[in-house]
DNA sequence: TACAAAAGTGGTAACGATACAATATTCGGC
DNA sequence: GCCGAATATTGTATCGTTACCACTTTTGTA
């Protein structure tokens, strides 16, 4: 592969100069830029970006932690980082830690060793001792953190506030008259489905509600967690069900088909995340879209914000959502 | 950030003798080794990507070119190829094209600028100028192509016999008792579709069936270019419809439950490439599976495979696919 | 004990680019 | 045509690492 001083030599000049055209530089005669333009093109020219890097420290490039294996749950997120960060130039990492702290560990270090210019941080609860490591580096590496498990740290922040969001779909049902809502929360160590937990406690007392724990029931991430959590609710009879996420609402659904219960004259449910699975479901299921190619653009902003003004003070940005009714309600 | 230096200084040897412990040298004497291993820790090193790619070349990443926009088609095949690049230490860039051959090249050349060890090409047509260009650099990275858009270049290449499997496909249909089997094509622009047309023809043609051209409709790979073809092709009463990807079918299907169609007992419909949705139509969706997560992981091997022997003649890899009967056959 | 071989360590020159200072060339005004 | 200013070009040091060779120390064997 060529390098510059290739080019130099057959365009005739010092590799100063050509380092000079390839930044831009006005002080050149249009004679020697049109020689060294000539000479890149014949020989088929690119920079080697380590040889850059190794100087002038931007890679542009930027780190994508995710907690869970690459999921169709990620990929408007992904979408949304990807478009941001390829418009501006930069391409990006994704990796997967599987929520194993040592693993996470193994990706931050790594990307430190490829010098990335940011890291997007997301992940499912606190780990100290990577929390710690992600302080260290940010004074080197923009970090921005999705979701709020990590608030008070002083690190930037995008996250959708999906306890409110929440609040406003109990609110909604008991504007229309559901009395005994019930809750399928995820499992209590992810904060983000915590938050949304929360946020039907609240919206439950505002309605004038009391939270009934029989009403509560935990569950995996999956159709089979919700269908089970159903089972022991539906004892219960609600009138209503809001899930932490979108596959445990489907699951209740198929719950409801296979009892013969209807949706929603008997009883309504509310999703969150607006997956496409929503729109094929029957009925189709109402629930709360976050928007995520959104909130990945956002973060993509805020990342590039921060690597333009280091010292900053941290800011956090709350995305909106918005409630989507659909047949289920 | 601290550099191999600092950690020379830090043990009290040269940076050689550091550089030899972190390649994993035998000829260090322990007691060097505890004092370096301790300085590196003490000062949270982690060497320099850049500094190292430009003295040993290898930068363990590999680049994927998509011809499409980042989505959901596309999520198995990625996945297999991050987890088997993760799993052998590399990382990777996933870059979509947006069928735009610029831009395709534009990415090529971003590649070659950050030095990747290998890229993994899928498009969906082919452009010889860009095509020139990989040939040129695959001797400096490796290259694996994706389909069979450019066979008979010397390129390695990895892809699943669409043709074959549509062919299995009729012949299943046929040997079933259909007669009139309909076929929905996607735009004849991308080769992978069009070699299972052939295979819709080339099965027919094994039966003893011919085929008719009006029995065949084009259309955009949505459900609404799905629904738009079936509604042509329904006026030809076929008994069986194939088409080229899973949207066509649920197009398809979509149509004939909105005309009171009854599916299997009127019309057989088989999609091809087995997406999650599916087992999420009712009646569920029979198709064609192509184990993406295989294709990519073979991708990656094959990558690797051509990385550690570079001169080895090229090889043509075809995985096997399935087909999967739900309850639309 | 002697002496070659092996083990352990260090010095220096790359890799390919950019930054900075230094030098060469052109230009404008008198 | 001369001189200073502006423009254009170049030489050299440097980034952090590894490769290679040279050197010192230890080990093993006759």
């Amino acid at each position: 592969m060529s390098t510059i001083y290739d080019v130099a030599k057959v365009a005739g000049v010092s590799k100063t100069t050509v380092s000079k055209i390839l930044s831009g530089s006005k002080n050149v005669r249009p004679q020697t830029l049109e020689r060294v333009n000539a000479a890149i093109k014949k020989l088929d020219y690119v920079p080697n970006c380590f040889a850059q890097g190794m100087r002038s420290a931007a890679t542009k490039t930027i780190a994508v932690l995710l907690p869970e294996q690459y999921n169709y749950g990620y990929m408007e997120l992904l979408t949304g980082i990807e478009k941001c960060a390829n418009r501006n130039g930069y391409m990006t990492f994704v990796c997967s830690t599987g929520r194993d702290g040592e693993r996470e560990m193994k990706y931050l270090k790594e990307m430190v060793r490829r010098r990335v210019d940011g890291v997007i941080y997301f992940t499912y609860r606190r780990n100290e001792k990577n929390i710690a490591y992600l302080k260290r580096i940010a004074g080197n590496i923009a970090v921005v953190v999705m979701d709020n498990v990590l608030r008070g740290e002083k690190l930037d922040t995008v996250r959708v506030n999906g306890g409110e969001l929440t609040k406003s779909a109990v609110k909604y049902l008991c504007n229309n008259g559901c009395k005994k809502i019930a809750y399928i929360k995820g499992l209590d160590e992810y904060d983000a489905t915590a938050e949304r937990f929360s946020g039907y406690a609240l919206g439950l007392k505002e309605c004038g509600l009391s939270l009934d724990n029989l009403l509560v029931e935990s569950a995996e991430f999956t159709m089979e967690g919700g269908r089970n959590a159903t089972r022991l609710l539906w004892e219960k009879k609600p009138d209503a069900i809001i899930t932490a996420t979108d596959m445990l609402a489907l699951g209740a659904l198929d719950f409801m088909e296979a009892e013969g219960v209807r949706v929603p004259q008997d009883v309504s449910i509310i999703g969150f995340d607006n997956i496409p699975l929503c729109i094929w479901s029957r009925p189709r299921l109402s629930t709360i879209s976050q928007n995520q190619e959104k909130v990945g653009e956002t973060a993509v902003q805020q990342l590039l914000a921060r690597l333009s003004e280091p010292k900053k003070e941290a800011v956090e940005l709350i995305l909106n959502g918005e409630l989507i009714l659909r047949e289920t309600t």
